[in-house]
DNA sequence: GGTCAACAGGTTTTT
DNA sequence: CCTGTTGACC
């Protein structure tokens, strides 16, 4: 025990301190932001070390991003004073993909079975959709593989899927799902929601396996517990059974990843799904001025499905928000550039500063100025480094060459670079393989033997240099490999052509990215190991130590802390996303304002704030966007607004004022889809079923969608309905604003 | 049967 | 703006 572990408890306030001792039993930290939660969880998990009350491998820690888990590892590690290897800290994928590899052959995998992308889950459907004549003109490929990621989330396996008139081509989504799922097998192959889907289906099955795990873990903590969903819900759950210790964290006004299934209600309901329940919360905040917190507590407040909380500080006040509009994005990245360059003039390090974004693409016109200015920047998240496509064309080499029958990569690189082996020799390929039931690279074999086009001597060179690879794979490592594959292919000429042919400065970085790629691999001692931290992992490995500043999204910001913060893009449309309020109105709304009271909660000391009036997202279309609505819902001593002219000349925040009148006039892209697609499928309405009921408000130009709470139908008359509101009283509507809750 | 230029369509957030 | 798809040409 090292010295500042002895006198650990010491660090703590009461309420922290609580949480830490209370080990048995459940506990929930309803912790707000900049609360010290990271720091009670890892206390915890020291103070059942240090107590012996568990050994690190009866520990299981289930964080919400690896990064998150890695460096909750290290300062456990720092406080023993010697590195724990054998504890279970990790995401729900990656603890999940741990077992998995144990019990594989129970849900029918083989050994060494890979973890698919995205980009081979989409490839994969257009596959399935062609072959099966499935339409994908009206219905996008990315709609069934959303609506199968869904499908998962909530752990529905194809055979479990029942038919569902309401759902948009119900059909087509259960044939695809089911045909999806055997080809996975099939291929050997899972996708990211498999791996903690699968993991159930065995806890299910096998009472067996499922015991000796929850013997094993004797205290569960689970962060982020806000931002669960259903399947990791059930898979805490079944883990929970055992020994019945567990430590969940959370905040439930910093739920922002409904869109990916979370459901705040496993926090609201933590009383029921779990026994022997305590309540903590931590409301002091030791991270941000005064004056930001109250800032946040207000943009807040005005959500209405909260559990309640009411953060205070003993800060200093601190400095005012500030508050800057542009005309276009160079004024504004101009802005925030210059007060940069002030504040590392007062010796501050850039990495105390981050400037956080809605939407990734919006960093473009930063890095340029940011460039120009010679500040070192890193951007986190948006395109990751393995997701880059000459990084992924010499992933698909490897895994081909790793695995011959691994079909997604040899339908990748078969023609990369062009080697003029087309659409018809390909399908050629593969109807061959799907009539002798045998791998791509099987069927191209035998078909070179066949015939002496061009396209079969490409393919016969292609297929025997993958097989002089697998014996370089044989006899060097896999970093030799790397470097063969990559030349041998003629994927380095082909980009140093591709270099030559274009005067952007693109293209040179793509040779770096594949030298930056080689040195990636030296941190693994196989291709197996290197394949596995790809796909779970997705962050490059080499990160410089040099002090930057960083860009990213306020979602990837989320449990991170900066001294200075600047928000850009706070304009509507954008922030609050449109498409959010479109899809989901009210709901989406409070999501959003989440995200900004998110955002704003990772500043320590000073924050800016800028929008711009220039539309982003425009081609060459000259609208303009209004600022944000949550700069409004700020109180205003407490921000200082610099508008520029335009907008003091058009007044433009007067114009959020509430409004309950809307006008079925306009509509909006969203009601119109609505509209049409209750047309489309002649619906028969259900009165078991949940509605929610949208309606447009409108307020001078601007239109809000917005949703109006959940119902059933009482009473149909016409093209209305009458309906059974849970927060309204009963109120007639036309059908047409109804929409189906899945 | 493959390639390249013109064309159309789609743009949030991520393990 | 950037990507994927189409259709005329080799």
């Amino acid at each position: 025990m090292t010295e500042n572990s002895q006198n650990y408890l010491d660090l703590l306030n009461k309420e922290q301190r609580s949480a830490v001792q209370q080990t048995n039993g459940s506990l929930l930290v309803l912790a707000g932001a900049g609360s010290g939660k990271t720091r009670v969880l890892t206390f915890r998990i020291l103070n059942i070390l240090i107590k012996k009350l568990a050994t690190p491998r009866q520990i299981l820690a289930v964080t919400f991003t690896n990064k998150a888990a890695s460096e909750m590892k290290s300062r456990i590690g720092d406080a023993l004073n010697f590195p724990i290897d054998n504890m279970w800290i990790g995401t729900f994928h990656s603890l999940s993909l741990r077992i998995l590899r144990q019990h594989f052959e129970q849900v029918g995998l083989r050994k060494n079975f890979l973890i698919i992308d995205v980009d081979d889950q989409l490839k994969l459907i257009k596959n399935i959709c062609e072959l099966e004549k499935i339409d994908t003109k009206e219905t996008s490929p990315k709609y069934y593989l959303s609506a199968i990621d869904n499908l998962k989330n909530k752990g529905i396996s194809p055979n479990e899927l029942s038919e569902n008139k309401y759902r948009k081509n119900d059909k087509e989504i259960r044939k695809i799902y089911s045909i999806y799922q055997s080809e996975l097998l099939r291929l050997n192959s899972v996708d990211f929601g498999d791996l903690i889907l699968f993991c159930i289906k065995i806890f299910q099955k096998n009472n067996n396996i499922l015991s000796k795990y929850q013997n094993i873990f004797k205290y569960i903590h689970v962060d982020e517990y806000q931002d669960i969903n259903p399947i990791q819900q059930q898979w805490i759950q079944f883990l929970y059974k055992g020994n019945k210790n567990i430590c969940c964290v959370g905040d439930d006004d910093q739920s922002i990843y409904s869109w990916r299934g979370a459901d705040v209600t496993n926090l609201l309901n933590f009383e029921k799904n779990f026994e022997n329940v305590t309540i903590v919360r931590l409301e002091q905040n030791y991270r941000s001025t005064r004056n930001i917190l109250s800032c946040a507590s207000t943009l807040i407040a005005k959500n209405k499905g909260r559990y309640g909380k009411e953060l205070w500080s003993k800060n200093q006040i601190g400095e005012k928000i500030t508050i800057n509009g542009f005309w276009e994005t160079k004024e504004e990245s101009i802005f925030v550039t210059d007060k940069i360059e002030n504040i590392i003039k007062e010796k501050k390090n850039l990495s105390e500063i981050s400037i956080l974004f809605r939407v990734a693409a919006h960093t473009r016109s930063f890095e340029e100025r940011l460039i120009n200015l010679g500040l070192p920047y890193k951007i986190i998240g948006g395109l990751r480094f393995y997701e880059r496509k000459e990084i992924k064309d010499i992933i698909a080499y490897l895994r081909l060459t790793n695995n011959l029958s691994d079909d997604l990569a040899f339908e990748r690189i078969i023609n990369v670079p062009k080697r003029g082996i087309g659409k018809s020799t390909v399908s050629k390929i593969s109807s061959y393989a799907r009539m002798n039931n045998i791998s791509l690279f099987e069927s191209a074999q035998q078909l070179t033997f066949k015939g002496n086009s061009k396209a079969r001597g490409e393919l016969y060179n292609f297929t025997d240099n993958i097989l002089k690879w697998q014996k370089v794979k044989k006899k060097f490592d896999h970093i030799e490999l790397a470097k063969v594959i990559i030349e041998d292919s003629g994927y380095l000429d082909y980009l140093k052509k591709e270099e030559e042919n274009s005067n952007k400065p693109d293209s040179l970085s793509r040779i770096d990215n594949l030298n930056e790629f080689i040195e990636s691999l030296k941190e693994f001692e196989n291709i197996e190991g290197f394949l596995e931290h790809v796909s779970l992992v997705m962050e490059n490995i080499t990160n410089t130590s040099e002090d930057t500043l960083t860009l990213m999204t306020i979602h990837a910001a989320k449990g991170l802390e900066f001294d200075y913060v600047f928000l850009a893009g706070w304009e509507e449309g954008v922030f609050p996303s449109q498409r959010s309020i479109e899809e989901s109105g009210n709901k989406g709304l409070e999501e959003e304002r989440r995200l900004a009271y998110v955002a704003l909660t990772r500043a320590r000391k000073k924050i800016y704030i800028t929008y711009v009036n220039q539309n982003r997202y425009s081609f060459a279309s000259h609208d303009y966007n209004l600022p944000s609505r949550f700069i409004s819902e700020l109180p205003e001593d407490k921000v200082e607004i610099n508008d520029s002219k335009y907008i003091q000349d058009n007044n433009f925040l007067d114009n959020f004022l509430e409004t309950d009148s809307f006008s079925e006039e306009i509509i909006t892209p969203g009601r119109r889809r609505l509209l049409e697609n209750s047309k489309k499928n002649n619906i028969d309405w259900d009165f078991n079923q949940d509605f929610e009921f949208e309606v447009n408000i409108t307020k001078g130009k601007q239109v809000y969608h917005q949703k109006f709470g959940n119902g059933k139908i009482i009473k149909l008359d016409g093209d209305k309905a009458l309906i059974d509101f849970e927060n309204f009283s009963s109120k007639k509507v036309y059908l047409k604003f109804l929409k189906i809750i899945d």
